[in-house]
DNA sequence: CGCGCTAATTTGTCACGGACAATTTTTGTA
DNA sequence: TACAAAAATTGTCCGTGACAAATTAGCGCG
């Protein structure tokens, strides 16, 4: 029996974060991925296929070539996958990340959030995300690159958390005066969790935060920020969002934007971008965007 | 002089919503949008070519057919638009409703927010569904129409209920021995609200939900649904799902699930469907949603 | 052996047009 | 008028060629 067919061709490059076009042109130089078909005749790809094609992901990743990796079978990428895997250890050895991923493989879904408001105590916002969130996504990341773990309880974990960033934004009051900020995704990201830890930490110093959420064209951005009149634009880039991108979103947006509006950008995969536009800053890291904020504050008080 | 600004390619989907390849054929069809390029030679879409395509979009949103429109100049376009806009009745007779929206086009963010928590008042958030929240989206969805709101204030509107909903899930507690529930978003949706809808009163009647959010691959789904052990499936259907669509994925997952766990579909575009699959329960009304529930209830509690 | 520089190769993006299926409109007929 | 068949409209996918950007390889020189 052929393998089950699973993703219809328009919903690969969101399985796979692979472009139509790109995929198209692997086909004719590398004879891969092949053209699949459905009992009905619809054109689609195969559950191995889309397998193939997330080790690839992994493998291109971490380092190689397409030339080198796309076209070798299943087999070959996993023989490829475990040595790199291997060569790069365990290094979340986090016992507090593992009992929450523990949790989550229990598929015990009260039992986990219980734990994580546990893991929060007393921590501010921005300790519980770096000491508690972060590692755990990372821990998470490894764990379903080693089998571990399903996509779906990568998706739950997200979810719970961001629900539980919700309620505790929600729950702020900012300062009087404070800065407004204007939250949003760029157009294509999908991932909010990343965006929700700024607004925290944000919302924390008592900054005044306004979220449109996600797929926002930018000139709506532009929009919003001057209706809303906004002393701050973040956005926040996850790492499935392409690298190539990054920067023509960010010049395009300073380009639409009102010069005396910053753009704030976050984002782990934003440490590797070296010449930024002016009137754009880059945080890979969230204590960044409390300077930034602290900073503004100061420039205001200063008037 | 030539308008300045230019839309890279690749930007224009974000920016318009038409895909690269609708465009094209567009072109080769009815020699519109033209193939230009910016003073440094990259190919890309002028303002007043990026401003027909948005109002074409917002005239085939009306009902007019893509070999009437494309390839109209702007001032054509407009003129047919003033005349659309003019024919869509204020039926914002809600003055409720009306009010909201008020305090969204003010931009006024922390006053929206606080009149909705008082338009919350004593009611369920079954009923707070209803006569406000629903009401509100409609209206809004109209003064899109007649050019009254932006698009961003739609975001934000949803975004601030999104919100609410999440807090307000989030301290409810599960009844004991009461169903277990997964929520997720069939592939390709990304409007949460309905979804959030329909978990607030699933929740609000003691059912226990786990969310899975959105971008789920249905294998996934029913990897979670087993190993979570769920009593049901809830998805929710946006307006701007593809309806063509629906049916198709609903037989998909009914096959990938065991047959003891049924499905639940929301969604108030369900109304137009006839035949569903066995063991699919469409729901166009939130109460169906909240009948459903009972029954299983009852079901459980005979056994 | 390291360091820059240029050429060759690899890779991704875009345009184009053909094929095709789904949908809507028009036409023909009872 | 009603309804079925035919025609058109429309969007999605495919393969291919062109091209630019990125990467690697080659090479001379200190």
């Amino acid at each position: 029996m052929k393998s089950r067919l699973f993703v219809a061709s328009a919903d690969i490059e969101r399985e796979t974060g692979f472009g139509r076009d790109q995929l198209r042109k692997w086909r004719q130089r590398f004879q891969f991925p092949p053209l699949e078909f459905t009992a009905e005749g619809k054109p689609g790809y195969s559950v191995n296929t889309v397998n193939r094609l997330r080790l690839v992901r992994r493998l291109l990743d971490g380092g190689f070539r397409p030339g080198y990796v796309v076209g070798k079978t299943l087999e070959e990428l996993e023989k490829l996958h475990v040595a790199v895997s291997l060569s790069v250890p365990r290094v979340c050895d986090d016992e507090s990340t593992s009992e929450l991923i523990e949790q989550l493989k229990k598929a015990d879904s009260a039992g986990f959030l219980k734990l994580l408001v546990k893991k929060r105590a007393k921590k501010t916002l921005l300790q519980f995300s770096r000491s508690v969130v972060a590692p755990l996504l990372k821990g998470l990341g490894d764990a379903w690159a080693r089998g571990d773990v399903e996509i779906h309880h990568e998706h739950f974990c997200s979810f719970c958390i961001e629900r539980y960033f919700h309620a505790q934004i929600l729950r702020l009051k900012p300062k009087r005066g404070a800065p407004k900020i204007l939250m949003a995704l760029p157009p294509g990201e999908h991932h909010f969790l990343g965006l929700l830890m700024i607004e925290a930490v944000l919302a924390e110093q008592g900054a005044m935060t306004v979220s449109l959420g996600s797929d926002i064209p930018l000139n709506e951005l532009k929009l919003a920020a001057t209706s809303h009149n906004v002393d701050a634009v973040a956005l926040s880039f996850s790492a499935a969002y392409p690298a190539r991108d990054i920067l023509p979103t960010l010049k395009h947006l300073r380009r639409l934007l009102p010069r005396r509006i910053p753009i704030w950008a976050g984002g782990a995969t934003l440490a590797g971008i070296k010449n930024r536009p002016t009137g754009v800053s880059l945080f890979p890291e969230l204590d960044g965007v409390v300077a930034a904020l602290n900073d503004m504050v100061d420039q205001m008080s200063v008037r």
